[in-house]
DNA sequence: GAACAATATGTTATAACATAACGTTTTTTG
DNA sequence: CAAAAAACGTTATGTTATAACATATTGTTC
């Protein structure tokens, strides 16, 4: 597998986190700026709650979260900005986990698939062609015309091993 | 890709799905007599509701249909039978639908792969040892020990191209 | 900058999906 | 049959997500 198609890899605890969401906010921004979107306060307290770690956020989590600064959130205020921040390509739902993570490269819209650490939570995401022609072609076989595609690995990581 | 892999093909609508449930039922009384457990009515009612079709099936249109002839029918009548029916190996969770398909092949416990036409709904299985193994192989470059995998894939069927 | 349109957010209510907890019935086993 | 185990009934509640409509904010045009 090239190094390319890793796009979150797992970080160990000692990683300065403050980068990644740094990093993340910065690709954010031009994300949006460059598809001509809003990054707007909320939108961004979300984006930011999501990246709080490497491992999935529920909505509801984000949602208590975000009423310690906006005590006026409700659901719908959480859920509009996790459909805007998908829609963006800035953050992926990890559906057995009905939980939400950033993307790791949002510069080029993509569908990930993700290694689900069972006993630490963390995930990392990758976006191998390899795999994805592979379902692709395996598909086709049937007659089937791919749209899109859910890849969840769920298992130990590195560190937990 | 051998045509052992694919565990229920797309199929068309003039079929006879009346021998499809025939078949089912009797896989799973096999499979449930096998594993020394048993298909009570309430487990065979609910199993033949996933089965009435090659769709996806809801719990609570699963209770419900139920409710017909089971006025008493809940909630937990329906997702206790469901967690039977997984259990045992005689259904599948479709995890991006929220939703219950028979498997195909309850003799092997398996995970499998799901293609999931998005104009008509019906879902095909496959179990192909090379997603299976390329997937596990990818993870195991990260260091990740593979537990399972979940693979849907999202787009339209033969019928519906 | 006023008028208007478009976008974003607030607010209330409810829909949709799932489980906890405990009591009763049915089945199996000794 | 008595005891134990398994299945089911019942009530309540937890969790996830959206509908519908009001208000506020931002961007555009004149
Ligand atoms: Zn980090
Ligand atoms: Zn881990
Ligand atoms: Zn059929
Ligand atoms: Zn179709």
């Amino acid at each position: 597998m090239s190094v390319e198609s890793v796009l979150i890899p797992f970080k160990n605890q000692q990683h300065n986190h403050e980068s990644c969401i740094k990093s993340a906010l910065a690709d954010a921004e031009a994300a949006c700026s460059k598809a001509g979107m809003r990054l707007t306060k909320i939108r961004r307290q979300v984006f930011e709650l999501v990246w709080s770690s490497h491992a999935p956020v529920k909505a509801y989590d984000i949602l208590a979260q975000l009423h310690q600064e906006n005590p006026r959130a409700a659901p719908p205020t959480v859920y509009r900005a996790l459909d805007f921040l998908l829609s963006v390509g800035l953050v992926h739902r990890i559906e057995s986990l009905n939980a939400y993570i950033g993307c790791g490269d949002p510069s080029q819209p993509h569908i990930g698939q993700f290694l689900i650490c069972e006993a630490c939570g963390a995930v990392a995401e990758m976006n191998a062609q390899k795999i994805t022609r592979l379902l692709r072609k395996q598909a086709e076989q049937l007659g089937f015309k791919t749209v899109n595609q859910l890849v969840e690995i769920r298992g130990l990581c590195p560190q937990c091993t």
